[in-house]
DNA sequence: GAACTACGTTCGACAAAACGAACAAAAGGC
DNA sequence: GCCTTTTGTTCGTTTTGTCGAACGTAGTTC
């Protein structure tokens, strides 16, 4: 996908569910009609400051021109998901839901398995985790303060900075949101 | 704060994050040393490709480039929470976390009792739900669109139409988080 | 210390994006 | 039916982003 393509799409998508005119749009964001025009038919390579008034003039994030439309609903069996790859045999995570581009957030469901602890590297500075168990016993948190949850314990911690998960049990199940503040 | 600066600290940030001289980055995105300095300078108005470019150079999302650079921790176990008044007794919910200003995002724990559905009112346009079943089985999503849930099963869902949560046995216990757009 | 490399900046030339006016087409208004 | 308004597209002109070469600087090598 050709970011023009990607763009083309973008505005023409929030263009009409803003209900408004090319014409109108072109006006309210300040640029000539022509310019939009080309942009809607693909055939453009616009500059920042361009696209800036344009999300503006149609209200909505900078990034949102730039996000591949997404399906209204979506499922992920227990059983199912696209792993995410890790070094550690004892630690699965599945990604839920990806982070879109407007927000910095990301959901994981994972599995760790009793064995060697898993050490994560620090994130963004920024980062905070949130943790929920669906089952079993786990300690997470940063090494310097880690808590050890039971089963629908929820834990918030700073991200940025080296924190690990540990199974206390056989296997546990985790949910994992990750996140970044801006 | 303008694109351009945005854009010049995002790409100072990313090229540093990588260890990666200006000339390198040039040369591998495919692009004019000067062009780079100038933008790095805050002096530029790039073009997407441009933009696209580099980011495909520095190996991170395109949108990574206009987002804005950035702790302690908080334990709610699965006994505690305040809870959020409900008027039905059969959905007990607890907030685990509130949604910062900057962002539009609260973490509930629910428990859903078996007995009278629970339907939601429509949250503000543009509202997404997510849900992660911790135990028991429950039906929940639009009330068009419904997905019975069992432990682990994770469901997205537009939560600015009407929205159901059904518990399929005596007590469920879900994760759900709810965020807007913008 | 001269010669070399790698770094980032500045400058003129060119290609391309943005503009504005003129254009054809369709949708009301009377 | 005709006129008016609004729609989106096309074309020549102006503006500007991009390129490549030349530049100053700092750090290595012999």
């Amino acid at each position: 996908m050709t970011p023009s393509e990607l763009i083309a799409r973008a505005i023409q998508r929030e263009r009409q569910r803003a209900d408004i005119s090319l014409t109108a749009l072109a006006q309210q964001a300040g640029l000539a009609k022509s310019t939009l025009s080309q942009l809607e038919a693909g055939k453009g390579n616009p500059s920042v400051e361009t696209l800036w008034s344009i999300a503006a003039a149609l209200g909505v994030p900078f990034s949102h021109l730039f996000e591949m439309p997404e399906p209204e609903v979506k499922l992920i069996r227990a059983t199912e998901g696209v792993g995410v790859s890790s070094d550690h045999a004892d630690f699965s995570t599945t990604l839920l839901d990806k982070c879109p581009a407007a927000r910095r957030r990301d959901i994981y469901r994972a599995k760790v398995l009793r064995g060697e602890d898993r050490r994560a590297n620090p994130h963004p500075a920024g980062t905070v985790e949130h943790v929920i168990v669906i089952s079993g016993t786990v300690t997470v948190g940063p090494v310097d303060k880690p808590a050890t949850l039971n089963t629908g314990d929820y834990y918030r911690y700073p991200a940025d900075v080296a924190h690990q998960y540990v199974a206390e049990c056989a296997e546990a199940q985790i949910v994992c949101i990750m996140e970044s503040l801006e």
